[in-house]
DNA sequence: AGGAAGATCCGCT
DNA sequence: GCGGATCTTCCTG
């Protein structure tokens, strides 16, 4: 069994579709601590997820499906659960989001923030890549939602990507899940255009992890 | 057809 | 803490 230096295992069993389906804020509790790999033709990178937040549905109106809205861009959202739903935004960024509960529920778990677990040095040359900024320290390769897909080479190509069948490019492993006392619920960051909905504490972090993203308050 | 806003990041003050 | 970068998406007219 492969270990890395934080001791987590990249050996856990590829999670089920029955793990996905249920509601973003179950979905953002489980998958704490969870191993997300992505074998791309340049390589193995995985990480062990720190922070998530959870969008649920036309009620949320931080949601990019709020009110309902069906668009092209957020189709995925309104499939099946275990499918990515990746999205550009602010003309740089791409963020990646694990889609949960089921056909016509468009609810989906935002990636925040990881611990990097395996194929370092790839995620170091994508970091790199188009950038004159100087190497990030390995905790803040996978820090915030734009820097977790670009270490990770998420992009347009896997939206809508299965997570449980098909081509096994991408995968959510199973590992130890995050004892209830580390989890930090907080609200979501960067959905001020939401109104009372930005106070709802669907952000979910493991506490004491340095990778986690944004305020971390106790 | 046009424009405004955006689930961000980084560097500088 | 603030502003600039940068461009797709979506809504309006």
């Amino acid at each position: 069994m492969k270990r890395t230096r934080t001791g987590t295992p990249l050996a856990g069993a590829a999670l089920p579709r029955a793990f996905f389906e249920t509601d973003a804020l179950r979905l953002a509790r489980r998958l704490l601590g969870k191993v997300l790999v992505h074998a791309s033709a340049d390589g193995t990178t995985a990480c062990r997820l720190v922070e998530v937040e959870a969008y649920r549905g036309p009620e949320d109106r931080a949601a990019h499906t709020a009110g309902g809205r069906r668009t092209p861009r957020n189709e995925v959202m309104w499939g099946a659960a275990g499918h990515l739903y990746v999205y550009f935004v602010y003309g740089m960024h791409w963020c990646a989001n694990v889609v949960a509960a089921g056909p016509g529920l468009p609810e989906a778990v935002l990636l925040r923030a990881a611990e990097p677990v395996a194929g370092i040095e790839l995620m170091r040359a994508r970091r790199a890549a188009g950038r004159r900024a100087g190497a990030p320290p390995e905790h803040q390769l996978l820090r915030g939602p734009g820097n977790l897909c670009a270490a990770m080479g998420l992009d347009r190509g896997l939206n809508g990507a299965d997570l449980v069948a098909g081509a096994a490019t991408l995968r959510v492993l199973d590992a130890d899940p995050v004892p209830a006392r580390a989890v930090v619920r907080a609200p979501r960051v960067g959905v001020d255009y939401a109104g009372e909905h930005a106070l709802r504490p669907w952000r979910l972090y493991v506490s004491g992890s340095r990778a986690v993203s944004g305020p971390r308050g106790a």
